[in-house]
DNA sequence: GCTCGTCAAGAGCGGTGCTCTCGTTTTCTG
DNA sequence: CAGAAAACGAGAGCACCGCTCTTGACGAGC
């Protein structure tokens, strides 16, 4: 890539690369908070007090991890959305969303660096802001096009669940919620991640003063909410 | 409470006591990895090992948080429903929502022991399922009495976002999609959260094995959420 | 009154992030 | 090309952590 103009500067750079990669390899095995610089440097042959040379102190390490997370997840979710036909909107919602939890899954503790519980201490620099919403252009830009081709309306019909489906979702809830028929559970299910969605974004930062009021925004929120799973008063 | 049998006994729940207390502070000021034996020691004027007399380890402290935090939410959830009318299904279920959401802002240290980051190297013994579950059987038992009540049909007309709401929403992500009204960004929020609300509760190991195949489910709330954002197919 | 279990205290083990110094090596400059 | 300057690895050290083991004092029950 660059011409590494020195020799220095040439190794310099693969063994900042290596360090970056045994940290996440130790994120994988250990978590975010066991994060290591010792045991970074031990798997390097290293003596502890060398890391210092690259990376000033953990939190800085650890901001490149989230850096790399923020912009590995915004790639996947970009690669999918470019691979859906254009105008399928709910498609490309769709493969989106798919994106986004097959990610999650296949990094589980990179996930919980960005998305999970802040860690204690640290305070994210700015240069995460732009590759912290990366999906979120993506979903933005998907809504937007839809806009433009007139292919936003109201909100449709929702779509049923088979059979099979809502058999398996009255299985696993039929004693939380004796009687409720497996199409309805699955669209409470909806409202309940969305609930606790919103409380973790908004617990763990991830708004940042995006609304004046939260509060008046939650409130509609879960109203829509309610109205989706079809609740409606009894005299 | 207890007769407190001798004075041994009697003070020692008192220490217990004091411990957790201590230890929630710290959890307040520290984080989830930051909770330090020696530290709730020191605070208390006792010699570190002297805790472990309460306290077998770090992670037995932990677990009490834990049962304790989930134990507060779901008191919090049920008073909230207790004190709305039975049969004003849709006010029961915002004020669930609001619950939650009041309970994790009053205490986001908590919260996030709770729907957090898995503390690394931690596993939450059996003893948390039962109080894990309070909010659940609460929105359980919400569903199911407006079942029994006729109360629960398709899903409703989603509410409309008043202007000042629309407003501020096309004032916050105008520019991430553009062109796209306020109150369909409004159900679009909605729909992010609930896609990352549902990641985070799946990667976190908060469904444990609730469905046979999360990915079906998953796909199927997908769905819903496209129609209820009015995504459409266009030419 | 004596035994036995409970308790606080202390030392110690291996681990952490981070700092400072020291001698070496590499790069840049005169 | 030689010398100054910068970068670097190694090592010692500081204060902290969870946790274990031993020691000696105290109080409850026989």
């Amino acid at each position: 890539m660059t011409a590494s103009r020195t020799a220095r500067e040439r190794v310099r750079a693969e063994l900042t690369r290596e360090i970056i990669e045994i940290a996440r390899r130790q994120l994988a095995t250990e978590g975010a908070g066991g994060l290591s610089l010792r045991a970074v440097a031990r798997e390097m042959g290293m003596v502890s007090s060398a890391i210092y040379r690259y990376f000033p102190s953990r939190d800085d390490l650890l901001t490149t991890l989230i850096i790399d997370g923020y912009n590995a997840l915004g790639e996947a979710v970009e690669r999918a959305d470019a691979a859906t036909p254009e105008g399928d909107f709910p498609g490309r919602w769709t493969a989106v969303c798919h994106a986004v939890r097959d990610w999650a899954l296949a990094h589980p503790h990179e996930y919980a660096l960005l998305y999970g519980s802040p860690v204690p201490g640290y305070q994210a620099p700015q240069d995460t802001i732009g590759p912290r919403v990366r999906d979120l252009v993506v979903f933005g830009g998907i809504l937007a096009a839809a806009q433009r081709a007139g292919a936003l309306g109201p909100a449709a019909a929702l779509p049923e669940a088979g059979p099979a489906l809502a058999g398996e979702a009255e299985a696993s809830l039929a004693d939380l919620m004796p009687g409720v028929p497996g199409d309805v559970l699955l669209r409470a299910l909806s409202a309940w991640t969305s609930l606790y969605g919103w409380v973790s974004f908004e617990v763990f930062g991830q708004f940042q003063g995006a609304f004046q009021d939260n509060r008046l925004v939650f409130d509609h929120s879960v109203k829509v909410l309610g109205a989706m799973m079809g609740l409606t008063r009894s005299g």
